[in-house]
DNA sequence: GTGAAAGCGCTAACAG
DNA sequence: CTGTTAGCGCTTTCAC
């Protein structure tokens, strides 16, 4: 039984009884400092700070029609959204136009049952930032329907709201492509989630099954680069599918990859996240990464740069798609045209992948040396 | 010039009138169900889908008192927050014990300037979270003004709230002791600022200065340490203060400290993230770790068991503060009393420490085997 | 330069 | 089971 005993707060009315002026006047002493003498606007604002009164924001919301806030929507459970270093990057770069527009900030994320629309409908933003929807999520098409401001990133075309994307799938491809140069012909690809509650395990290697479009530009790009070197996609490639984006999946994946018949000589993460689990794995079975093993990764969070060795990936502007999709919402709300927006991706070929250890047999010149059995 | 022409959204009184009941009836539909027919509802609930509509959240705000939103402040601006991994560990707690109260939340930081109170004025939130701020933060002076419900969170204990803290000082006590014993007599200290602005560099190793409670906890913890092994402190230690509290600044601590006078022997450094700058400066600079310089951190971020040599550092429960601080707050409000809370650290001793190289002079067994000189 | 009054959209008494 | 009404706290015409 909670029990609300506290004194009220001040109001505007109390306020305006204490000056003995109006309201319009103590609304005017905030907001249009002009319409009224300096030194009466002083006293009220005095007044107001030995009351203890500020103009309440839901009010002023509520009259105004506006909050001053804008809602980001993680795809997931909200608490996997803060072990999420790009999203967390992408945040970064979020917060900083937000900041300058002197906009507050909204988390939202799913329920941890389903992509329930409820935190996304009770929200007072003006705007949301969908991080990452799935293909036809519930809440871009709740806020589609009602008519809200929204950006998507990394989202399907196909919705009113203007896009942030990254070249995701030739990202991808370059990757496999350097792969394929170095002269491996054996891939373990390992995936976060294709779709929400995807069982974890091997799966076919077909991006045509993937819900999120990172997911499946990125399967897409690998495929086409394999497609390049006239190489058979499905005897290439073997799957293995994780149930999330984390150090310890990854690890588990390349356990069970390794373990397993297929014997590939480069481990391709679709993030940087599970290639540091694979990573680990390979310390724990002593295969020496780059010599026996490649392991690549994607997303070119910092860690990638510090581990031993260093991981080679696909650098993607994390801040940078989070001050776009700021900028793109704001500019929509303030009435200005938001066009959609495609940010560039770029290898960085780092310590982690080498030539396989029987690249002779390939033809081409190999660039690097290591190729002593270990 | 912002030009609003969208067609307004539905509201209550349009759908009431859409189904030809009462807006007591639309209401109830969706809060009250027990109160109409479920024919009745069902009719009404499509209908509102129909229209697109859904209950506003800032007018059922306003109406209701309350906005099922707790705002967390950061102590910073809020593009730091989401680089700095013990405060999205921390959001992470926080995000599970929101998430299952049904609570959405809001972020706010400071602006670049100052610690202005504008972010958390503006907030149309029911109370905060302070993630650690610093003494009389002008912040926590209005909420507490306001009278609106709020936690802290590595804070000064003598205001209205709740705290949620950690054994701080006696984490750094471990583990300036365990550097003792191993024979460290030579201590380099890193810290984040002492106070918003502090100027970088060389500073006395006085905990007096810190304005943050952490800060001034572990140097407290230090010097303690130092007095149980009768050295004195200020002899003992030499203190350096970086401007942020990231790698690239515990980079630079690190290569001012090692190319200084002072020779020590060991790095403490008060977060993990200067750890990790320091180990890079000992890599670029050559100098073996632990074996000719021990490196050791705080906060135990998940990247410290994985760097090599792994970190030696205090442990602490970051999501477990934040889940506890979340529901302290929620507690408040729901009128139940909530108490302040002491969280406990633990010493966590891995790789990057180890007996300096003349460590047979203190006369103490070492430890460690490792005391050829390289 | 200041005040009276209307109303943003919703919910909860209370009456029927 | 349903409708009428008041009002949450604020801002803003529009008079004066």
């Amino acid at each position: 039984m909670p029990v609300k005993l506290r004194k009220p707060r001040a109001r505007l009315k109390d306020l305006a009884r204490l000056v003995s002026v109006s309201p319009a006047t103590i609304s005017n002493a905030y907001h249009h400092p002009e319409r009224l003498s300096a030194t009466l606007r002083a006293k009220i604002l005095e007044s107001a700070d030995k009351l203890g009164y500020h103009p309440d924001p839901t009010a002023r919301g509520l009259r105004m029609q506006t909050t001053g806030t804008l809602g980001v929507v993680y795809a997931d459970a909200l608490s996997w959204a803060f072990i999420d270093p790009p999203f967390s990057m992408f945040l970064q770069g979020v917060a900083e136009a937000t900041q300058d527009a002197h906009f507050r900030l909204l988390l939202a994320g799913a329920t941890y049952t389903d992509h329930d629309v409820e935190p996304v409908r009770n929200a007072a933003v003006d705007g949301f930032v969908f991080y990452a929807p799935m293909m036809h999520d519930p809440r871009v098409a709740y806020v589609e329907q009602r008519e809200l401001a929204a950006v998507l990133v990394d989202g399907e075309p196909g919705s009113a709201f203007p896009l942030v994307g990254i070249e995701d799938e030739s990202g991808a491809f370059a990757l496999a492509d350097h792969l394929f140069r170095l002269g491996h012909r054996k891939l373990g690809i390992i995936s976060m989630p294709l779709r929400p509650g995807y069982p974890i395990g091997f799966a076919e290697p077909d991006e045509g099954l993937a819900a999120f479009l990172a997911v499946r530009d990125r399967l897409a790009g690998y495929a086409a680069a394999a497609r390049k070197h006239r190489l058979p996609w499905q005897e290439v490639a073997s799957l293995y599918v994780t149930s999330v984006n984390s150090i310890e999946q990854g690890r588990q994946a390349a356990h069970a990859i390794l373990s397993g018949p297929s014997a590939p000589t480069a481990l391709v993460c679709l993030s940087d996240q599970l290639a540091l689990g694979a990573l680990a794995a390979a310390r724990e079975l002593r295969v020496p990464v780059p010599q026996a093993l490649s392991i690549v990764g994607y997303d070119d969070i910092p860690e990638a740069a510090r581990t031993t060795p260093s991981l080679t990936t696909v650098h993607q502007p994390h801040a940078e798609k989070g001050r776009a999709a700021a900028r793109l919402l704001l500019d929509q709300l303030a009435g200005r045209k938001s066009t959609s927006l495609l940010l560039p991706t770029r290898l960085v070929v780092r310590g982690s992948s080498a030539a396989p250890m029987n690249a002779a047999r390939t033809g081409r010149k190999s660039m690097s040396g290591r190729s002593s059995r270990g």
